[in-house]
DNA sequence: CTTTGTTCTTTGATGACTCAAAATACAGTA
DNA sequence: TACTGTATTTTGAGTCATCAAAGAACAAAG
């Protein structure tokens, strides 16, 4: 069985790596990846951001990943997750995102305290609590964040077309918000609040680059933001 | 935080101490206490074997849980809680009932498998996930093994009588099952398969001393058995 | 080419938990 | 009192995950 933080490094290499592939609707014309670092690959220091660990610690972990197979590593030019790898850190996505979905449905928790809560419980959940979980939530395909939950077979569902960033919707069109992609329970007590849940329909009304700010209107309410 | 390691033993030398103080039905004489370890206090041995370590671990541990206040420890002698240590070792038994009694009661899983699942679970569900399943399940006062639920204040519920073992019950009586005091998945199969389960009324039909064994009706149907 | 600045790797240590095996204490027996 | 056998403690060592700080590598700038 792989330990709860071998679990947590992996998942955090898929994460990285997935949001590397869609590039983030950074304003800034693209921070200059300074040349290091393979395509594809995670380079370690963003890991070590991530895992909150020094540098030196995601080396050493990530060489430990490397032996046991479940990442290819190579020196100063950063991971990347092998077949292997990439299954298991697409089951510990479907565990802690099942998680988060029974959290909200069935116990009621604040849609911005479940993240903290799934980060710790989806290390013991056995396989057996989790099918009777995805049962009683009725085969879900996404969690509250609107994130996809992973099959049992490790596919990500269908995703249909999986949307657009907010920053990239032009003026006044109509959408329907499918994800939110913040983790900070901050943020989202204050999305919460302001109505902004994943299925909510809402209008892009204007923006402004120099603020870098965008607007939109939702249930008549005008709305200011910036990413996401 | 207590670690998951000291939760463990903290409930453990509580539960040593709990069955040590209502003394077991053992047949035998009494295995004699070679004369060692302080009356009330839990033999190191006897922790090593419950938590599956070495004697040498457990020696080394209880003078870490010692260093932290919850346990006091005299070489040679055994180890006993302090209040502190009590209050933990009641919470953690408090998350490890509720836990079991939400697998069985919402997720349905078998009463056989439930408590390595909630070995796990009890070490890692916060205070405000807690009170939610004790709220879903209407907080209740017994798990499925029927053993008490400590309350948040560290008290186990008022205990009607907490009832006898049915070794010592006479021949011919008809009593009600309280607890079933066996972690066995292998035993709980077999005693849900015969209808053994806490709530059940049952009738002491004859005993087989020299067998020692016991045999009781319950839906017409006879059993036997030995301890518990 | 050489310098610079940042990113990454190495090295040496630490804390929590564990084991194996040797050393010790002590109750009960002789 | 001396002896014996078991329960317990010590000692030495190992694993996992971590940090601090020193050293190396390399892209970009000069």
């Amino acid at each position: 069985m792989p330990s709860a933080t071998v679990e947590d490094y992996v998942k955090a290499i898929y994460l990285a790596q997935e949001a590397a592939a869609s590039p983030p609707p950074t304003s800034t014309p693209t921070p200059r990846r300074r040349g290091r670092a393979a395509p594809g690959a995670v380079p370690l220091g963003q890991l070590a951001l991530a895992m909150n660990v020094v540098p030196g610690t995601a080396t050493a972990m990530v060489k430990a990943l490397s032996e046991a197979g479940l990442v290819k590593y190579q020196s100063r030019r950063g991971v990347r997750l092998t077949p292997g790898g990439e299954k298991l850190a697409l089951h510990v996505l479907r565990r802690h995102r099942l998680i988060e979905l029974f959290l909200v449905r069935v116990l009621h928790l604040d849609w911005s305290e479940v993240h903290d809560e799934a980060e710790a419980l989806e290390h013991v959940v056995s396989e057996k609590v989790l099918s009777r979980l995805d049962h009683l939530l009725g085969y879900p395909q996404t969690d509250p964040h609107g994130d996809p939950i992973p099959s049992t077979t490790g596919k990500l569902p269908p995703a249909p077309a999986r949307g657009r960033p907010l920053s990239i919707v032009p003026d006044g069109e109509t959408v329907q918000l499918l994800r939110v992609d913040n983790r900070d329970p901050e943020f989202l007590r204050f999305a919460r609040a302001a109505g902004l849940l994943p299925g909510t329909t809402l209008t892009l009304t204007s923006r402004t680059p120099a603020a870098s700010t965008l607007t939109l209107k939702l249930n008549k309410k005008p709305l200011t933001l910036s990413e996401s």
